[in-house]
DNA sequence: CAAAATTTTGGCATGCCGCCAAACTCGGAA
DNA sequence: TTCCGAGTTTGGCGGCATGCCAAAATTTTG
């Protein structure tokens, strides 16, 4: 299964480097299967790029890949990604507070937010109680702004509670 | 001079890998020449693995490197670990009110603060109110607690307006 | 001064992430 | 139905960050 994960389904929120965390982020979102087309155009890489990253998450249980045809999350890759959107919109929710714009709270978020561990990230959204904004969200909207680093396909299923 | 500043003396917070800012953290606090012993034992490293970061970081203008004798700081490496530090606190301040304890604070500031903006640090700084605790120092002392990531060295001249 | 300790050099490895060229697969057009 | 072109994968390679080891160089010490 998660390999890195200690128990089954225990998630430390290291487990993934940067890349790899963009990529579930990213496929979050999507309901069917996704083409490798569509991850490299999104992060403007070649496609071989993504092929070998598609692999590793694969191989690591995070989504099923048919070859040639494309990925899908696995259940564990849908929970892993569900919490690394949390984990992006309490750490952009923190940077907020301390006045950063929220384009600005995400691009920083969005470098840290793989080395912040989840044992931290519900500390953080327990003490801020579970807020229900994102700074990739304008005030009063459900769908999130396209920062450079917060992919449109996120935009949805933002304004709850975390 | 410092080469990936755009300006000489503009620091963005994003030049050095992770080590490197560990490795003038730990240079910060001391007076005299460090022998890469001292540095290879502090880290649990191989001595030449510190030769080579320290050829990079000396080439990089942050230290003067005399060969079998040892570095030490230039102005412009002094004042990026001076940079640094302030970094630990205000981004271990953070995680403080956010309700984790010192080791942990200072743990997980130590996982992400070398991609953590130099604009983005005086802002949350300014934010905070310019405090004067750190997650390093325990409440009432000015010496530093010597958590698993946080040199001892570091201990001194914590206590003062960030 | 010679041996011991320290430091450096050079070679090599791993993880991460990228590119390119060549080979492969698939689906649609002729 | 066959074949071509678009999309995908494979294999090779490179760069950065970080580490190790063995051998060479240098400094220190007895």
């Amino acid at each position: 299964m998660i390999e890195n994960n200690p128990e089954n389904g225990e998630i430390t929120g290291l487990e993934l480097s940067p890349r790899k965390v963009s990529y579930l982020k990213f496929l979050r979102a999507k309901e069917d299967t996704v083409r490798t087309t569509d991850i490299s155009s999104e992060f403007d890489v070649d496609p071989s790029t993504v092929t070998k990253l598609v692999a590793e998450l694969a191989e690591e249980g995070y989504l099923d890949h048919i070859p040639y045809r494309g990925v899908k999350l696995t259940a564990a890759g849908r929970d892993y990604a569900e919490f690394c959107l949390k984990r992006h919109q309490v750490l952009g929710l923190m940077f907020s507070h301390y006045g950063l714009s929220p384009a600005e709270a995400c691009d920083e978020t969005s470098r840290i937010e793989s080395f912040v561990s989840k044992k931290t990230i519900d500390r953080m959204c327990s003490s801020m109680g579970h807020p229900t904004v994102s700074c990739c969200v304008k005030p009063g909207e459900t769908r999130q702004i396209n920062h450079d680093s917060c992919f449109h396909e996120n935009r949805t299923n933002i304004i709850r509670k975390l």
